[in-house]
RNA sequence: GUGGGUAUAGCUCAGUUGGUUAGAGCGCCAGAUUGUGGCUCUGGAGGCCGUCGGUUCGAAUCCGACUAUCCACCCCA
């Protein structure tokens, strides 16, 4: 019974009253990112598992124990994607889309799945919001996607940390690689189990570790910077020009270290310190090699993800602000059957405006329908009955003072005296004194929630 | 996968050292002039006290296991 009334483990329901705050920050970053030229792509919920295991990395952990993988009918082996970039690369080479000038820019808003243990900010299904710059190898091309970031962010009214790093190229990395397996190597039996294990696998990862012994060993480990080719270091340099001239502050951090394998050269995140310890709200970087590994041209790329509900989180910790939420403008009471038919065409009328508006559909009450037109939050109420239909007149209410304007039931809406005419002047009303007055308007107010 | 906290009404939570019919606030429904909301008052609906087992004359309360959830590690967005 409970499994039938409870969502799955790690899943969220976005509930009506607040789906709006969703709608708003899906609809600001496609917004912004349609301002720096990404224009907006949709891929499939799920990949041939083959595609995760060639761009993700065959080592990480997210292949190696978070994918929702499962065979199809068809006997293929299928994985619901726990990300987007490789969705988004495969669909622009097979559809060729990197034929066409360069460099191509797509921003995709979309769930995407890893079998974690939840925690805050950490779901199974979640939702990124990201976007990806192909056929540019080019520094600026980076500071472009890290200054999108850094504006929508702003728009959004978030406070985050740049941190920023570059782990190269595939040769300089390996260097790289060899000098930290000799440092760390040196004193092997001191690390820690994992460590231990990390040493082999992607001495990297050691720099990360958490356990005093692991970091007091790593305080003298070589830097990665330290050991950038020529051309990474320029192209390293060039980004941080870049940001510079931009006005964005950044932090380097040698330990970032991007879990999937496919990063070249800049990595970054920016970090949040209002949400716990899932504090990442937004990574990426470049990623030189993945075009061509996944069969396509040999073509460079550069971009980003950022976690949807850790945003979310973000601004409701931030106190920023979010648009009001939709008001109903008019309920539309009635008393009987003829009444409520008449109820429902002037409603209708209101709709056809592109104004909210209800009526009675359950046969409450006067008093119960009053107070759910309350409960909403309509603007205007009335009430029809047996006398207004005689009289084909009814009493206009608004809510909030209880003054009262007549309408003409039979009138257009178009004709002077209908119900659709007194809603439009109020609301000239409503503007003209927004203007006159320094008085609070809508923004305002919600600036302060 | 590892650790710790929590689990009582739709929501937020009380519930004395184990004691018989399980509580509050909010929300919901209905009344308080036979057709008018907000404030107030009255009444009502709604709980297998997460599940299973144990201790006990007696368990929401103590113990164990399981499950869920939260937080942290890990990992990552």
């Amino acid at each position: 019974m409970a499994i039938l009334t409870k969502g799955p483990r790690g899943t969220q329901d976005v509930l009506p009253s607040q789906s709006y705050k969703w709608q708003y920050l899906e609809h600001k970053v496609m917004e912004i990112a349609g301002l720096y030229g990404f224009r907006e792509i949709r891929v499939p919920t799920f990949e041939h598992t083959e595609l995760f295991n060639r761009s993700v990395g065959d080592t990480t952990d997210v292949v190696q124990k978070e994918m929702y993988t499962f065979e199809d009918k068809g006997g293929r082996s299928i994985t619901l994607r726990p990300e987007g970039t490789a969705g988004t690369l495969r669909s622009a080479i097979e559809h060729g889309l990197l034929g066409d000038a360069l460099p191509v820019k797509a921003a995709y808003l979309l769930s995407a799945f890893r079998y974690e243990k939840p925690q805050a900010g950490r779901l199974r299904e979640f939702h990124q919001f990201g976007v990806e710059m192909l056929g540019s190898s080019a520094a600026a091309s980076d500071a472009e996607v890290i200054s999108m970031v850094f504006h929508l962010f702003q728009a959004l009214g978030i406070q985050a940390k740049l941190e920023l790093n570059s782990i190269g190229c595939p040769t300089c990395r390996a260097n790289y690689q060899k000098a930290l397996y000799e440092h760390f190597a040196a004193r092997r039996e001191e690390l820690c189990d994992t460590c231990k294990d990390r040493l082999e696998r992607n001495p990297m990862r050691l720099l990360d570790c958490k356990s005093p012994i692991c970091q007091q060993i790593g305080q003298g480990a070589p830097v990665m910077l330290d050991f950038l080719c020529e051309e990474c270091t320029a192209h390293f340099a060039q980004v941080k020009a870049r940001l510079e001239a931009m006005g964005i502050a950044y932090e380097i951090n040698p330990k970032i270290v991007r879990g999937l394998d496919y990063y070249t050269k800049t990595v970054f995140e920016f970090v949040s310190d209002k949400i716990g310890a899932q504090s990442t709200i937004c990574a990426g970087g470049r990623y030189d090699g993945l075009i061509q590994q996944l069969g396509g041209p040999a073509l460079p790329g550069v971009g980003f993800a950022m976690g949807l509900e850790r945003i979310l989180m973000t601004m409701e910790a931030s106190g920023s602000p979010f648009p009001a939420q939709p008001e109903c403008m008019v309920y539309l009471g009635s008393m009987g059957d003829a009444a409520g038919a008449k109820a429902a065409q002037l409603v209708e009328q209101l709709r056809q405006e592109g104004f909210w508006a209800e009526c009675d559909t359950v046969g409450r009450s006067v008093k119960a329908q009053m107070k759910y037109a309350n409960k909403l939050g309509a603007r205007f109420s009335a009430i029809l009955g047996d006398s207004e239909l005689e009289s084909g007149t009814a009493d206009l209410k608004k809510m909030d003072d209880g003054s009262v304007t007549q309408i003409r039931l039979d009138a257009g809406p178009d004709e002077p005296g209908s119900l659709v005419q007194a809603v439009y002047a109020s609301r000239l009303d409503e503007v003209a004194g927004a203007l006159a007055g320094p008085g609070e308007t809508a923004d305002s107010k919600n600036a302060n929630r």
